[in-house]
DNA sequence: CTTTATTTGTCCGTATGTATG
DNA sequence: ACATACATACGGACAAATAAA
């Protein structure tokens, strides 16, 4: 289980473990973030997941899509995507 | 029961108390300091006990984050923060 | 096309706690 | 002691979008 800090927002630290996730590459670009999945690993509330998830996709990190799912952004430059 | 005394605010006599307690180890670093429960310890009013915990957070032994409530603080060196 | 399942979006309410008047 | 506002956190319910059978 995860210890919080209960000086500051879960959804806060939540987004920290996450961040620290994708840019070591445990989450690479294409990598989906389940809400319901989140909500089961770190035992909050989805709203709480929710929360942490906005501020991923504030920053660009994430892409979120509805019906399908949030996931890590492909960084904008390094994309292989032909000319 | 606490016997304060009348020449001395009793935020003042309370503050002293929590002071004593944080730099006796009684209240660590992250423990709550809750108005309600401070309230009905030391018997005073919610006013009383929220000019103790401002005159700890002008000393910087506490911080206050809304929603969240007024914690005892780390000390500044033993950070766990990295970057 | 319809149904089902999955997932995000949005709204409701409840509870706790601080900030302010 | 009361009321209002804001922030966090939890829980439920339904809608919308997507995908697959």
């Amino acid at each position: 289980m995860y210890d919080y800090d209960p000086t500051r927002p879960k959804w806060e630290q939540i987004a920290e473990v996450l961040r620290d996730r994708i840019s070591s590459g445990g989450y690479p670009p294409k990598h989906k973030l389940s809400e319901v999945q989140l909500e089961a690993e770190f035992d909050v509330a989805r709203d709480t997941v929710r929360k942490a998830v906005r501020a991923l996709r504030a920053e660009g990190l994430v892409v979120t899509r509805i019906g399908m799912g949030s996931f890590v952004a492909g960084r904008p430059e390094t994309d292989k995507s032909p000319a």
